[in-house]
DNA sequence: GTCATGGTTCGAATTTAGTTGAACCAATGC
DNA sequence: GCATTGGTTCAACTAAATTCGAACCATGAC
């Protein structure tokens, strides 16, 4: 067969909660994240952290955060991974959420 | 002179920090303290949480991180203090995030 | 098969956040 | 004055999140 990885936990639609959410987009880092992928779908390596010399650990972990908390998907795509922002999941439990956190700009990452 | 009472620190509206305040609202109990000061003013005292026999150094704290981040207002009011929820600041500075937060029902916290 | 690339996972160390009792303070009631 | 009520602050402790190296695993190129 072609591929035999087991993919990764995502939660349901149903089973976000607001305030996982929120904690996932409290951080910075992922909320910078975030921000990329709401220009859409993105290899994990072109994905970047403010610090370029972080570590692949710390940066598989803050996707774990994010992925966990139902604000990104993360799919097995050729060697690498494939991000996805999970628009119309987010949309449909927590309306106008995104859009005013992703209109905000004092966190430097406009 | 009738009062001396060192007020308690509030940052400015320009200082609010997306992240900070989408961290002080990632906590339930936090979360259920904005919940009800929503309905508008209130007193300290009348502000309950969910453990009533939680320790009032505890909800004190709880106060105090919901204040750093702008969220409430909190001024001496004769013996007690009075709680005020800071919708205009915030939502100067961000724009709908308080009434996509306060939306949500699936905290328990309807 | 071998090698390089891209990521996950584990465990340990560090850092940060939460909890609590005790001490303290201001205002009201008496 | 004293006692009560309501709340802050401090210090110590517990709990949780973050960071990072090391080990490991799949895929794709060769």
């Amino acid at each position: 067969m072609t591929s035999d990885i087991a993919p990764l936990p995502h939660p349901d639609r149903s089973d976000l909660k607001l305030t996982q959410v929120l904690f996932a987009l409290s951080d910075p880092e992922r909320l910078a994240i975030v921000r990329q992928l709401a220009a859409g779908p993105l290899d994990m390596a072109r994905c970047h952290l403010s610090d370029a010399a972080t570590p692949k650990s710390t940066k598989s972990h803050l996707m774990k955060v994010l992925r966990e908390a139902g604000i990104i998907h993360n799919a097995a795509a050729g060697r690498g991974r494939r991000l996805t922002l999970r628009r119309d999941d987010l949309e449909a439990r927590f309306p106008g959420l995104l859009a005013c956190v992703l209109a905000d700009t004092s966190d430097g990452t406009a």
